[in-house]
DNA sequence: CATAAATGAATGACCATTCATTCCTTCAAA
DNA sequence: TTTGAAGGAATGAATGGTCATTCATTTATG
């Protein structure tokens, strides 16, 4: 019988393992010190590699950071094919709000977030990278909402979509920045809710 | 006859000149590099001095995000106090919003706040600055809202504006999060300025 | 002349990236 | 089954550069 693959150093599982450690890493020296001032020697540290190693999964620091929102589109369009139903879709990113509001950043971490929008308004690659993803969130709420409205007899134009999709947007960037700086909610974040929930009522 | 005050080096109106002639540099450099990767030496020569005059306004760099924060705020003052009437100041929220939408920065500059929140999660001085202003901008509306709720003979309760402010925050700083990383706005923001309407209708 | 503003070169620390080297797995030959 | 060569994975010290901050010195004013 063969070792396990997983511990085989020339295994794709391996490297596979090795890059994701890597990219786990830098989101936490990020969301630790920031983009700039993380260092790629703490970030090899935090992996538990050599510095050098590094540089043999990925080309550069900024290369780095277009890999985590690469891995973060991933992840989120698993999710968004698990999720059959209309009332997943809302429910899900109900449910991130709250659980941001409760700062519980577990699923998406506001301050990453923040990081990779300072990133895109200076590096154009890291703007392409966040727009693409933008226009994959876009183009699954739009098919979701024509859904909904077909249901319930609506007719709702490509443009008026877009609108609520830039509300939505807005609503939950809006939760993720004023989080980042609070040290605890004291506010309940109601109004917000309702809100999402006027955006996506046919 | 004296010479003018402005152009003497130990009168009192140079020195604040010269301060804000360093924090007018920092802000654009901050804007252009970003908090850690804009350099002293580019602040400097941004403002027109040599590196170690920067020293003798400012005791670190660190020092310098929050005299910019403490001036924002000190800025910001002066114009809540000259909008006497309501109208005003909904008129100034939105008007902020729609010129951010429209790729105007000039009356406040999404980059640089959103640098400041990153910096917030992550210093504590920078994080009590932001938080004395937020304080401030509640405490404003607070009246605000309760004047105009007055007027409608309506009651509202401290914590309902509570959430109504921090809803109109989400909003506003979704909005400054969005056109950060947007090279051009396709998108209408009719529904965002229709919720502000909302939050402000007693 | 005394004093404060301003300079800019110097300092020591730290940074991203590279590279000569070592470690380890594979696999073909004995 | 053992051997050893091949080559990729991993190391970590070295490199050249940049950074924030300091300070001896110069400049300008009252």
């Amino acid at each position: 019988m063969k070792p396990a693959a997983k511990d085989n150093p020339r295994s794709p599982e391996h490297l596979e393992a090795q890059r994701n450690r890597i990219l786990d890493a830098s989101e936490e020296c990020f969301i630790k010190y920031g983009f700039h001032a993380a260092s790629m020697a703490r970030v090899a540290e935090t992996a538990g590699i050599s510095q050098g190693l590094a540089y043999r999964y990925f080309k550069s620091k900024s290369a780095i950071i277009l890999a985590i929102i690469e891995r973060q589109l991933t992840e989120r369009q698993s999710i968004t094919e698990e999720c059959s139903s209309a009332e997943d879709y809302v429910r899900k990113i109900l449910g991130i709000v709250e659980s941001w509001s409760n700062a519980d950043f577990s699923r998406m971490n506001p301050v990453l977030f923040l990081e990779m929008c300072s990133e895109a308004s200076r590096d154009p690659d890291v703007q392409a990278a966040i727009t693409r993803a933008d226009s994959e969130y876009r183009s699954d709420f739009k098919k979701w909402m024509q859904n909904l409205a077909d249901k319930s007899g609506v007719s709702l134009s490509e443009e008026e979509i877009s609108k609520r999709f830039y509300a939505l947007q807005c609503l939950i960037e809006g939760t993720a920045l004023l989080v980042t700086r609070q040290e605890q909610r004291t506010t309940s974040n109601e109004w917000v809710l309702s809100f999402i929930r006027q955006i996506v009522t046919p």
